[in-house]
DNA sequence: TATGAATGAGTGTTCATTCAT
DNA sequence: TATGAATGAACACTCATTCAT
């Protein structure tokens, strides 16, 4: 079935907003430059998204959608065990759809543009309390809840920490080194139990 | 001895832009309210520090100072074993002067424009660095070398992660519960070697 | 007989535009809010009016006509005699029709916008020239033509003066009052020839 | 004494902004066509008025004060009594510099944008409340207080109405006709008394 | 015939930078 | 040395107009 058009044209822009993002970053993004790495009109912006606000809440959607996905797929793939659970919420974050440069850096700026906009906090705040949850919900499984929930918070802390110092980097993402790190913190929580 | 008259007024401004980083956030952040926060003139910046690029860059690196003289000065009082100046080095990042509400955001903020800026980046870059190296040095005394540069890596990925999921919340940074974490970290890396 | 269609569409149009003027002014208006006021779509103003100033002028005549009828309805329900005609144009210029909160504002925004624009002028002009015929005709069949002349220029001046500052009170027009006003007028030039 | 500077081209700014009225209407006008006229930069407009509508607010209250200025020199200059002072009103209101052609475009397309704009319309009202009241002071001298209330609002009608009708000639306003017929009707409400 | 999505020129406004004082 | 008035380029946004359907 075709999608319609303007949910097409939308996604463009989406897609040259995060792009352009990538480029010359959050701040100085002008919608000119968007619409000219869509190919389309300067006025197309407000007519999709009322304004450039929009459109940029749309993209960080986008970010937040397309991590959810990227977790979501490799944890289908993966045992139901915690372990794996836990392996796979690791390897999700550190995706190479997530880890590209255009990526950490949308990322990143928007992280921290959510720090002086309510919105864009809301939407931050809602993604990262359901990475919490999984974390959370998985350590349960084999972790008294006040373990579980310090060793979530710490798991969360590590991946996002070692993928914002990768982000400096400015070569490839050593995803294999992150992810050996996080799944070795993984392992040091759940040991106890065994 | 007193300090030239010119330098104190640049540290003033210096100041001054951190604050209203903290108010506005670097992306909107404008030289006029720098000076009016300072209480100065408007074209006293480009008097000063050359552009409003200069004063941006003397603001970051008085930021990355604060930070490192934060973790200095605790460092100083601590023990002289790697545990202790580890711990030291957790608690000096989560120091109060390192996560008041205007300097997470400061920070982050930097952190996202160094991704668009090469002079930012490298002041990032080699400040990271440091904190890398103090972590990893430490780790080596009773690690080896494989393994004590894969901690340190861990342990500097969840000091930044910590840091940087208090930075959503919005209530005041649990520096006590993060410290924790980190701390569990070092001893679980460090109790083999016993 | 029916209408055809297009001409009634027309007539929509046009009275859309005229509300919408009511509402945001002729500075203000945009053919969008006049489409959406006429339920249409926005291609559809230069399908039948060529483009925007089409429909303005299409508006303005619309006003013009419809003061002319209401001036024209009264005159044809009074008297023969000169002061009954005059007192009749009076009337059908302080017709509810004529002096609703709509009616006034796109009246005085057209006259304005006639100093600026060379048809609308040519408009207004034919109006006020009949206007002014017409009363002067009337004080012709008692007065000496030079002072039927000034009583003239001096009758439509007033209406139009107390039409002006009627405009400005906000409150509903009091038509009575501005009637009686000009009605004296009449009298006291025509009380000199009995 | 020397006029402060920033008065003197705020005031140049005025003037500017008065004469692309008369050219182009007070729906027409630019920014940048302001400051060609006045021949400074287009920022300057923000600078000294905050925005467009400062500065059209600014003018407007220009064009009120010389209105005032040119009725309150001839009334100086006329004598005391109810008729000459109603006589200098009359001449105040038709004044070479209220009914040049730049003068009565301006005024007019104020007065239809207040039509729209509640600040434009409190200056509207207070002045027109002003004119009112001078007259109809005048005509209680010597009329009794409803009789007078009504001469006030005549003649007020009748002096707007004339001028109205005179910004649509496109010729030179005829003066001297609109006073002697506003002369007139002033003569005639004061006649009873005799 | 009628639509409404798309265009892009033109607007008001902001703000880093300059420079006469 | 220090000021802050002035500049003008750059921006987001609006909206009359066009044209494929």
């Amino acid at each position: 079935m075709r999608k319609d058009i303007p949910e097409q044209r939308k996604e463009q822009l989406i897609n040259a907003a995060f792009e352009t993002i990538g480029d010359v970053g959050l701040a100085g993004i002008t919608l000119s430059q968007v619409a000219k790495e869509a190919g389309m009109s300067t006025g197309i912006v407000s007519h999709y998204f009322g304004d450039k606000e929009g459109l940029l809440h749309a993209t960080m959607r986008k970010v937040l959608r397309d991590l959810h996905d990227a977790v979501a797929a490799i944890r289908a793939n993966a045992g139901r065990d915690a372990q794996s659970q836990l392996f796979a919420i690791i390897d999700g974050n550190f995706d190479p759809s997530q880890t590209s440069e255009t990526s950490m850096r949308a990322w990143l700026d928007f992280w921290a543009a959510s720090m002086h906009s309510a919105e864009l906090r809301r939407l931050q705040r809602v993604n990262d309390h359901r990475l919490f949850s999984n974390i959370s919900y998985q350590f349960q499984r084999v972790l008294p809840l006040r373990e579980a929930r310090a060793a979530a918070r710490g798991l969360a802390a590590l991946i996002d920490g070692l993928w914002l110092r990768g982000s400096l980097t400015g070569e490839h993402f050593d995803a294999h080194q992150a992810s050996l790190i996080a799944r070795d913190y993984v392992e040091q929580k759940l040991v106890a139990c065994v």
